[in-house]
DNA sequence: CTATATTAGTACGTGGCACAAACCAATCCG
DNA sequence: CGGATTGGTTTGTGCCACGTACTAATATAG
């Protein structure tokens, strides 16, 4: 309890830090007209070519919910529905040249923003939390059988 | 580049953190039917009697966002609009017995989820970890003239 | 090989959330 | 007093998420 101790609790400074860096994705986002989920979207797709079905499980979202998000991005123009030639019950979606360009230029600026979020740190300090920070998403996906369902924008 | 080497990019890790973490809130949250922002919202009011438009910097939202997130609220009993005497045009809002009970439970129930979250750290990591996180908040605090805006449910 | 499941995705209706623009009162001030 | 400013609400738009019902395609049982 020193007088000039800025230390919150750890869940305190987890959370705020939390709100920190995803504000910062929205706001990026914001400036692209993205909303936080079709950001998340378009990363998702960078390197996969999902069914609606696998989607709503990477997003963890309804696969009512997921019919709604793709249809606003394809009117879009930043991703494609296929049907299936070996199932015409499935649609497989993927991005396209301008959704790819549009979660790249979302994905640079974010890498920026953070740095910026992080100038005060020391080299080592940063390794630090690189470390642990993976270490506690790590044994989160190990924990819950790994379904991603949380990839984010960043290269 | 070891083989066995978890370490994800500092701001990809950072991301994925922020998602797990705000997943935990959003989910707690759910059980007790309140979205992520009427959690901050009661987080707010637990230690402040705003007006409608202090309520809108702290939550960065626009004044008539804020209008229908107090009615929501106060229709569900959690809150209340009190007209000021001295200025009659101002609405103090206040968190009532209902609310507080809630998002201390909340807040309860996130602590708990943020502290198996970090099951696998060891009490010194957990120390690090809080030291850098409220370093980065407190620096970006600084930073923007310390405009709250971010204040997290937690105890 | 039909008849019945099951599966993939869509449609629709509901509600929360956020914004901008227009608006109404109350207060301020010249 | 009368025009500006300020605090909040209203209204209309669009996104997002859900649950329920539905359609079409494939799988499975008999």
């Amino acid at each position: 309890m020193s007088s000039r101790d800025e230390t919150l609790g750890l869940v305190d400074a987890l959370a705020q830090l939390s709100f920190l860096v995803q504000n910062a994705l929205a706001e990026i986002a914001a400036d692209y007209d993205l909303s936080l989920i079709q950001t998340r979207l378009l990363g998702v797709l960078r390197d996969r070519e999902p069914t609606m079905n696998e989607l709503g499980r990477h997003l963890d979202l309804d696969k009512s919910s997921i019919t709604g998000l793709i249809s606003r991005a394809q009117r879009r123009g930043l991703v494609v529905r296929t049907v299936s030639d070996i199932d015409r019950r499935v649609a497989r979606v993927s991005i396209t040249d301008d959704g790819r360009n549009l979660v790249e230029q979302v994905a640079e600026l974010f890498a920026v923003r953070i740095g910026n979020l992080l100038a005060d740190l020391a080299d080592d300090e940063r390794q630090d939390l690189a470390r642990l920070a993976s270490r506690i998403v790590g044994a989160d996906m190990r924990r819950n059988g790994f379904e991603p369902g949380t990839e984010a924008v960043s290269d």
